[in-house]
DNA sequence: AACATAAACTAACGTCATTCGTTTTGGGAC
DNA sequence: GTCCCAAAACGAATGACGTTAGTTTATGTT
């Protein structure tokens, strides 16, 4: 329970040992129940201990990014055509932020380390792209264009289901109201969320109006 | 400089006067330098000030979000073809959250107020959609993908700009490294940042291919 | 004129991230 | 095998932050 002051025998921490349990108590208590103490208390340790493996809060939570994107595959580029290719990986994308919603809510708004990792996947991508026909000038926009589609698209994930709860105000907006009561109906109907209908939708959308961009470049 | 212990003779706070002073100071000082004691300083006034007009910190970011999303224009919907204006929507909604890029660092966490403004823009553009010829229970989805595609595309713009910098390790991802470089030489050619770049393909391209997907509803 | 209320203040609290110094242990140099 | 530095924990302290409670003074209504 308690520990005695000084070097343990066994060592306690590690940098991979911090980011995990940062990240399941992420998951457990919300991006606002993420503290230093919180988390030394889960790993019955004291805050301070933290700085002898990482350089800081924000260090922890780079370690959380990785854990979470390093899950994200991106050999499908060298397989499949670059229009399919891109709806799997947006897919697998998502996916890996959705199995931990809250902590998009922390990375968001944190400054992405270029990661050779990170760097890797995005070569991966931008080699499929050009592959696929692709101007070398627009292959990064079309990388930041989907990305930005599925970082957007997983915030939506963690936004409050009620936002839309036009409530007493429904005869205000009547149009509106009667919208979003249709897309629970679907939603329900296929047994998926609200929020899922409109990344599949989009990201569809997106691919289709991609490969219509592609073409009026090359022809 | 100084005042006074009791009421002032002419009130200093208002949750109009906070809010926009709110506003400046995060577009001054970035959203790390955002605190009640700093806006309490530009004020004059102490924090505990605040609390007589707002309920605390995360009003005042709501009240900033009024502020920014108020300047968003949607009655193109009842005029213009459904597909011209959520182009035009969409530069809108961006440039309002551009017009303070910091903002969007605070506020993309938090969860959004049903204000009946909001609800009433939302409503413009899901009535231009339904003319359009949207079935309704697609409606909202559309919507949603669009504005997940925005808000992702503001935090592209408050991204470090040397997050894709890959440095010495630009041998180890050539494709990515040279990708890049070209991007930023178009970016530089054609007058725009590359986070506008980004934002014009996507965009052109995700309603392009809302276009294909009614068509096939439809069709 | 009396008095409740509004709107500023001061003081204090609890939480948080972080730093510094202390204590104990592990492992390499001689 | 001993010495000694570095590693890895703890404890205490700091300063910033958001928030609450209580105090003071002006306003405006009865």
């Amino acid at each position: 329970m308690t520990r005695r002051v000084g070097r343990p025998v066994k060592p306690v921490l590690t940098r991979e040992v911090i980011t995990r349990a940062a990240l399941t108590l992420i998951r457990e208590s919300g991006a606002e129940g993420f503290s230093l103490a919180a988390l030394g208390q889960k790993l019955g340790v004291r805050p301070s201990s933290f700085y002898n493996h990482v350089t800081g809060r924000d260090d922890i939570l780079a370690g959380v990014r990785e854990l979470v994107t390093h899950s994200i595959d991106a050999t499908m580029f060298s397989r499949l055509p670059w229009d399919e290719a891109v709806v799997r990986w947006a897919h697998g994308y998502r996916t890996a932020f959705a199995a931990h919603p809250t902590t998009i809510t922390l990375l968001a708004t944190l400054p992405v380390t270029g990661a050779l990792r990170t760097l890797r996947m995005y070569d991966q991508v931008a080699s499929g792209l050009e592959r696929g026909g692709w101007p070398t000038p627009m292959v990064i926009p079309v990388v930041v264009a989907v990305e930005s589609f599925i970082l957007g698209s997983a915030l939506d994930v963690v936004a409050p289901p009620d936002m839309f709860d036009s409530g007493p105000l429904a005869c205000e907006v009547p149009t509106f109201a009667v919208a979003v009561h249709a897309r629970d109906a679907a939603a329900r109907e296929r047994g998926v969320s609200p929020a899922d209908l409109a990344f599949e939708i989009g990201l569809h959308s997106l691919v289709a109006g991609l490969r219509v961009t592609l073409a009026s470049q090359t022809g």
